[in-house]
DNA sequence: GGTAAATATTTACACCCATCGATGTCTATG
DNA sequence: CATAGACATCGATGGGTGTAAATATTTACC
């Protein structure tokens, strides 16, 4: 059952590419934290919302840095923050996304670390 | 035109997510990149490969760790290479693939890093 | 309470993609 | 040259996914 882990707390856990053979359980996993950067917009709102200042950013100023639908912002920011990449928190009328630096930092020596 | 370039490289020389907004075009080539990561199957090729001794793997052991028919695995590791992800080499009847370690290095530099 | 603004959800659709069977190419060897 | 093995390519298909229009929900304010 889920206990509502998020799929970047299995990449926290596992070791680099690198290091050891992945196991399939853990591929499908951390494939899913990869899949949702394997787009260029979500890419591009990943590093709007990390780069902004305060670390977090509200979805209005968001939509207005794209060329797409309001619906289709919300649904890929929806994405982001299901697997744990972004964090949600409503203040008033406005939703403000902050990035999970931990996790970036996680995914980040899972891909490229040499460590155990 | 093509000029060659794999888009690992424009990996290499782009900032960090949480160093300024990503632009369109930049976010285009390294999404790609990333996708090429975000399967199961071409994470644990990746794996494979990257730990296996002397930093390459034979197609034919490759093909063993899956359940998977031989040209499936043979699309994976052609959509590895041609992103950059994967060194190729021939030799006799046997294909070695080789992981670009310093792709992944920028990979991980452009997830979690900090610095410019 | 009514209205407007911000954001999410639903529904539908066109397109991409992982997979496999069949087949092709290349190399070594007899 | 014929055969066998290793790997790649092709064609087809079923499921996944990005997108938008319409609608719903929530909040603030008059």
């Amino acid at each position: 059952m889920d206990l509502g882990l998020t799929p970047v707390q299995a990449v926290a856990c596992c070791s680099p590419l690198s290091r050891e053979p992945m196991s399939g359980e853990v591929a499908e996993q951390v494939s899913v934290v990869l899949k949702a950067l394997g787009d260029p917009v979500r890419l591009r709102l990943m590093s709007l919302v990390a780069s902004h200042e305060g670390g977090e950013a509200c979805v209005c100023d968001l939509n207005d840095a794209f060329d797409l639908s309001q619906p289709t912002i919300s649904h890929h920011l929806k994405l982001l923050h299901e697997v744990g990449l972004l964090e949600r928190e409503k203040r008033g009328v406005w939703v403000y996304y902050r990035a999970r630096t931990e996790a970036l930092g996680n995914l980040a020596a899972m891909i490229g670390g040499t460590a155990k």
